[in-house]
DNA sequence: TTGTATGCGTTATCAA
DNA sequence: TTGATAACGCATACAA
């Protein structure tokens, strides 16, 4: 147990009787070592606790084994389970992950700072502030950045996003053909891309139906903003028929607000569709109508075409499209005769 | 713009006309260096576009500026909150965050490996699988380690707690003071030892009230499993009076699946408590009564005590337990006479 | 298959 | 305050 040195691989080496990069090869794997000489150096390095140290390799090899990824926590609900799955399919590939948090705007500049120091192999992004400056500069740095739901303008980056149009298209069908006429928009965080998506696709896709000028409120993203965004419209106007909102967690707030502190329905007197398909979408109480996105092909190819792209950093960007999947759920129905 | 070589400090050493270290010491605060090079080497850097190689830092400082973060994806709901949590004070601290996803125990070994080459100055760890054996070897491998909700037997590792005894003492108080005589317990999976610890404590405090003998049903923390475990119960047993569940997830679960298909209401008919406080419990169709506990200070606590240890290995390790907060809810009512 | 020698890009040490 | 030089621990080209 040394306490104070750590075991290095001359230690090994000096022990075992071999060389430094005898013992270096061992550790390697391709590398032409006899049955023999790999033996003697397994044992001597197990018994002194040798572990071969990554630092080093990385300085050498100029491959750190590590992908930044970076998210905001007030993004959505569904990022903890996102951020689950790209940590599995990383590590399976044998990248860690080194993790950044990007809330506020003018923190951008440590992070990509930090993110050229610490020398990682790519980066994906989930992130809601993300100007094209920011992206453009990663390709400056000559390192691979793949984006999660969120498009990059030009070819300066690869894309894994969830097919908003399409997924919004399919709600709003869905509540037009329940006779819907009267519609509110709960819009998530300005700043955000994303939210700034799915609320152009909700306008568009209702245009297309012969509904216009839609009021919208904004929330964060969060259920009290859902609440708060319903209760603020219901003080000033009539109740809409049917709410389309920028994520799952914001419908529930405006499900529960509606309920509580409206007496409405829903969906007798009010529909309500959400975005994402997160797991309390599923719970009894709520049963939502929503678009589930599919986590798992979409974290799976963010993973791929990172890979692809270290591998061979002159391949073209990439931008793969994935349909999200109507949940039925149970809060939907024709809208009452307003005659 | 060069594209195939990194800029180093010699580089920009030699434009500027000063030596390698001087640039060097012009990047780390509290050396010497006299305004006129700083000035001079902070503007070619600029230009030339170089940032210091973090990979070779770590190397000759023998810090990595990394902490590992290990965590089960099965486990509490809360971890979302508490890596985020744990990030933004890392990230402050000027540590960054490995992650490390630990779901089978037979990948620990895995882990640990590639902790000790990755050279992390710390850990947290946050999983459920973790026995004395590995928590040892850190101790071996003179690495620090800070256990979350996890208390270490003996002195071997620090640990931040929430008190799982005081929380529970005070909801079997709340339900024994509402007169409940028939309980179940719904725990967590067998092998965390946080749901081992609510396990006992609910026991105990249960035996304290006179109540002996409770029944226990064990779910994954997932909301399907509460709803499984009180639907497997009901099949031949009678409803009880009161059920206390090993986190708010499950106690939903058992919430609308006693609504759902058994016809009882809550809290009238039926009483449950959660243990977590996640945001779910504050929405309307539940205002589930539980326990919050402390996540700000919890995890303040954790990376202040890691990093002190990183100062001062020799200091002993230390626990820090922390009350939660008993959240009242909507879910607790008294029994009703059964006679 | 094995060993020697060199380099990766820093920080640390010491003398100037 | 500055610069020369030696680590840090490994991988790799090359010679043997």
């Amino acid at each position: 147990m040394n306490k104070n040195k750590r075991v290095t691989s001359y230690d090994v080496a000096e022990a075992a009787g071999v060389s430094q990069s005898a013992v270096s090869r061992v550790f390697l794997k391709g590398r032409s070592v006899s049955k023999k000489t790999r033996e003697k150096v397994l044992a001597t390095a197990k018994e002194l606790g040798y572990k071969p140290n990554a630092i080093a390799r990385m300085l050498i090899t100029k491959r750190s084994g590590m992908v930044a990824v970076i998210l905001s926590s007030r993004a959505n609900l569904n990022y903890p389970e996102v951020l689950s799955l790209l940590n599995k399919r990383l590590s399976a590939k044998n990248e860690r992950v080194l993790l950044f948090n990007l809330d506020d705007a003018d923190g951008l500049d440590d992070i990509l700072e930090q993110i050229w120091t610490f020398q990682v192999d790519g980066v994906i992004a989930l992130a809601a502030h993300f100007d094209n400056d920011s992206i453009n500069q990663f390709k400056d740095h000559n390192i691979p950045v793949v984006l999660y739901n969120r498009r990059a303008s030009g070819h300066s980056a690869s894309s894994v996003c969830c097919n908003h149009e399409q997924g919004l298209t399919e709600l709003v069908s869905l509540l037009d053909d329940n006779n819907h006429k009267s519609y509110l928009i709960v819009g998530g965080p300005e700043q955000s891309d994303v939210a700034q998506e799915r609320l152009d696709c909700s306008i568009n896709a209702l245009a297309q139906k012969g509904h216009h000028k839609v009021p919208v409120r904004y929330g964060d993203y969060s259920y009290e903003s859902g609440r708060l965004a319903f209760a603020e419209w219901m003080q000033k106007n009539k109740a809409p028929t049917a709410v389309i909102c920028g994520n799952d967690t914001m419908a529930i707030g405006v499900i529960d607000e509606a309920r509580e502190n409206f007496g409405l329905n829903v969906p007798e007197d009010l529909s309500v569709v959400g975005f994402d398909g997160v797991s309390a979408v599923a719970w009894h109480s709520y049963r939502l109508t929503t678009v589930k996105q599919p986590l798992e092909q979409m974290t799976k190819a963010a993973v791929d075409i990172l890979l692809e792209q270290i591998e061979s950093p002159d391949n073209p960007a990439q931008l793969r499209v994935w349909s999200g999947t109507l949940i039925p759920g149970n809060t939907v129905a024709p809208a009452k005769d307003e005659s």
